[in-house]
DNA sequence: TATGAATGAGCTTTCATTCAT
DNA sequence: AATGAATGAAAGCTCATTCAT
């Protein structure tokens, strides 16, 4: 997955050592939890190098290129492992395009039975405006749902709708969970996910 | 709507003065154009102040108890205008639960039309954690369409899904549009509407 | 002398205050004074603030749009003061080309008898590149004895040399002067000057 | 020219090796170089790195004690550098008091032609306190000068002027050169040096 | 001999807030 | 009711230097 784009005051592109890659990770896993717990506004170097336990904030900027940078890397961390979990998860399930609108459904929802605080982390970075998306990260966050959309109006399963429209609605409707989270901790996501399956069901199937 | 609950730094309770109230409403409206323009974490106190032509940033801390206060302010000017016009709209066109829901999701994206930024400042608050939603105002913010679907149930016009996870699903995907604008000014928000009211019929439609 | 031209936090041009022209003037003082005792690198804002006994960093930075600022500050003040005793002495003393010339010379190490330090700050300033001289302020502090050579060079006083060329080099014997007194302490200025009056005397005057 | 004494970190005493020599002379360039272009408060150990292709800014602190001794190398180097061209360029041209007075002149500026940028560095370190002159280095660096001086009031080709100050008004006259060069980059030195010699010629001419 | 990592003090600047007038 | 001044904490970032390997 190539998750850590050297960008860090080293000077060269070569292989960052072992050492290099896990202070880096430890930072960046600080950050989340920083994130997480106090807010993104709150996420100061400071603050962050508290929680991880190091010396100075100046470690942080040793490690990255600067705010943006490490911001760029936490997004690039949870985008990784959610995808990597979402790969997995769709590769025997989406046997049609109405089975994978439903496996991408409750993929995403059980992976935020265990991942919400950073699904949020995400969110959040992404609106706070602190982190530049790429193409590959758009495709690889948003468009996993848009190649579904596809197919199914292909095959003529799905009813002639905006794609774009609609691949927006799903995904919107999804990334609001984490937040729901919060104010309702035992929110019961399989049952939201079902919720979530009847309602696009039924705005997609093509009509009888 | 009650909008300016006193809490300045004046001796509190007695009645606000028309200085007073027009003082505090050329602040927010500075704040939500500077909001608007800048994002929400460079709207500082300094920024404010220099676009409302104010001699000071301790004006603000003289009519607003804190930064928080301000924020709450702005929040409910925008709630308080958006659900004015809301109510206007739905009055005459509330026929029956769909009508309902149709000139729900039309009243909104037809007030995104021209106030898009304000309602793009409103959800930068809310997603930047710098104001705690009151009761009146989540029942006001997103009651309407709760209510709405509560009332097709009743009639049988909807089928009978989760009335929260239903109206999460439809405010989230009229959230997105102000900030899908940003990207695409051009986007043609009455087809917008169209897809999502195709989309919302079908979801909310009783099996026949 | 027009010397503090407003560029602080203030957003607009009008008339600075007492107080506000009392602080600028307080720190562009404890400035010289810190710059001719710890050298230009060592000024931070830090230290400046503790010798002007004021209660943080974050005063300067009121008072001044940035170190830019405060070191166009310093270098007006000083070069205002130097500009207004030079007039002065030139005044009745410049009755012949070479008399002005003797004058701008006895007149400048006069100035030094005293106010070495400032003079040694001021290069210091430009030597750094904190300071962009405007074409007033090199008009002021290096057009004097131009335009001395040139009369000089009309009447007849003077022979043909490059008047560039002169003028640096006349220039440049007398700015090196405050940095030989921090060696040098108990350096007989007038001495001094009467050397420098002999060279150039020799060097200027017409081929008989 | 004994220009390297030993001042690492190593053990000391020792004769440095090779490798030792070679490294200190490549980071001793590649900070002439940055602080060349940059200016010397931005050549920082890092950037010095960078440019020189160091993969620390620890091997610097390991070949030099500290950043002055790293400066007072750059000096010595420049200095060594100058002085053997200068050495050479007098043998033959010294016939006389004045015939050295203009060999002195042509052949620093005839240096700076090609060597502008190095004289520079050596007059920012010097002006930014970065170094402490040893006797040797003032000897070396201006005492050419007052040695022809003094030969010229001995032979009395020269009159009684004050060596010091007549020694101190032609360096500062030449030291000011390569900073013209900055801002007139085609700057022609060789009539910049005829006028000179046409200042110092009659500024030192014994009266006839 | 050299490297990567880490340190901690320091930097300028911005912030919301307070306060005397 | 409003102003200008001041406060002190906090921000991200750079610095020369140290040190284990």
């Amino acid at each position: 997955m190539q998750a850590n784009r050297m960008r860090s005051r080293r000077k060269d592109s070569s292989t960052p050592t072992v050492t290099e890659t896990a202070r880096r990770a430890q930072i960046v896993e600080a950050a989340i939890t920083t994130i997480a717990e106090d807010g993104y506004p709150q996420a100061s170097f400071a603050r962050i190098a508290k929680r991880a336990g190091l010396s100075s904030t100046g470690l942080i900027s040793y490690h990255f290129a600067g705010k943006q940078d490490l911001t760029t890397a936490i997004a690039g961390t949870i985008i990784a492992d959610l995808s990597a979990f979402m790969t997995t998860w769709m590769r025997d399930r989406a046997t049609s395009p109405h089975a994978a609108l439903v496996a991408y459904i409750e993929g995403l929802t059980g992976y935020m039975q265990t991942q919400g605080s950073r699904m949020r982390v995400l969110s959040s970075i992404f609106l706070h405006g602190g982190f530049a998306w790429s193409d590959e990260d758009q495709q690889r966050a948003q468009g996993g749902i848009a190649d579904i959309l596809r197919w199914g109006q292909e095959t003529g399963d799905f009813r002639p709708f905006d794609i774009e429209v609609m691949a927006t609605t799903i995904q919107r409707s999804l990334d609001g969970i984490p937040f729901l989270q919060l104010a309702q901790p035992d929110l019961d996501l399989s049952q939201y996910a079902a919720e979530l399956v009847a309602i696009f069901t039924r705005a997609t199937a093509a009509d009888s």
